[in-house]
DNA sequence: TATTGTTATACTCTATAACTATA
DNA sequence: TATAGTTATAGAGTATAACAATA
């Protein structure tokens, strides 16, 4: 190939093209900054909108099984927490039947603020699936949750 | 609902699982650290991956072009690029028709050991999307590819 | 004036190791 | 012995601001 020119758009080679492992990394992190630019006035919430959901949906979960649910080391979680009960989003509780453990609740001002996040999200949403019909929509979760499943097969050493 | 026992799995609520954007995050940061913990013996270049072969299909690319391509500040892709060329994988030229640009060229060396990574690359992809068809993944491709039309329809401020 | 590459610097995110208290 | 939460610490990875050289 002759040397490049100063084009605007580099050539994608089609040994990357084909990869879904590099499509959706780039579709990701191309998500995540357009969603970052997108929310402000939350505090640091956005960044850990899919945890509080889970600590919603989950209530008095225990930081370990909080930790596991997002990958995260129990040391990594805590400056996470912290912050997040000191801006009011969250408050933990000593559990009574084991003293180690403290579970994680929303406080009732954390989830009213996660309802108007939550419209951000969905925007942010709409904006990332314009234009994918509801089968289109279908067929992606599909796919990508049988991706998930070929993920946790790896890492729990099944292949 | 009720506070919950300390069971295994987390309940992941439907506002959570129904998003593109949050399965599509999981996915990515699942496969990443497959790769990662997959790969070694590269020494730095298996996260660089996409961006070798950016170079290799781009020859001479200027390091400001390259550095769009893979949505890094100039800055940042500076020491990536000073630690690939100390390993030998890359060569930076002084580019006569314009003093300011260093053009990026793989080394022969570099490009070989491309190869070696890219069946390691091979690998993790075919164990991710294991038990599709090919027109799953003809889908599957089309599908995230309108995801990065819209996601750059945003960022260019068309919507 | 604008662009390229660079440096200095700081910030965010994360993991590891070690600790305590509890089980 | 094992687990839960915490702290101290270090290492990636990134951006911002400022700079010199060049266009």
């Amino acid at each position: 190939m002759a040397i490049m020119r100063d084009i605007a758009e580099l050539h994608e080679p089609e040994a990357l093209a084909r990869l879904v492992s590099y499509r959706i990394r780039l579709v990701q992190i191309a998500a995540y900054k357009t969603f970052e630019a997108r929310v402000s006035g939350h505090g640091s919430a956005p960044r850990y909108y899919g945890m509080l959901k889970l600590i919603e949906a989950n209530p008095g979960v225990p930081q370990a099984r909080l930790a596991e649910a997002i990958f995260l080391d129990r040391s990594s979680l805590v400056p996470i927490l912290q912050e997040l009960e000191r801006e009011g989003w969250l408050e933990r509780r000593a559990a009574p039947q084991d003293k180690r453990v403290r579970r994680v609740f929303l406080t009732p001002e954390g989830a009213g603020w996660l309802v108007a996040l939550e419209r951000d999200v969905e925007e942010h949403e709409a904006r990332l699936t314009a234009g994918l019909s509801a089968e289109d929509l279908d067929t992606l979760h599909g796919l990508l949750l049988r991706l998930d499943d070929n993920l946790r097969d790896v890492q729990a050493g099944r292949v």
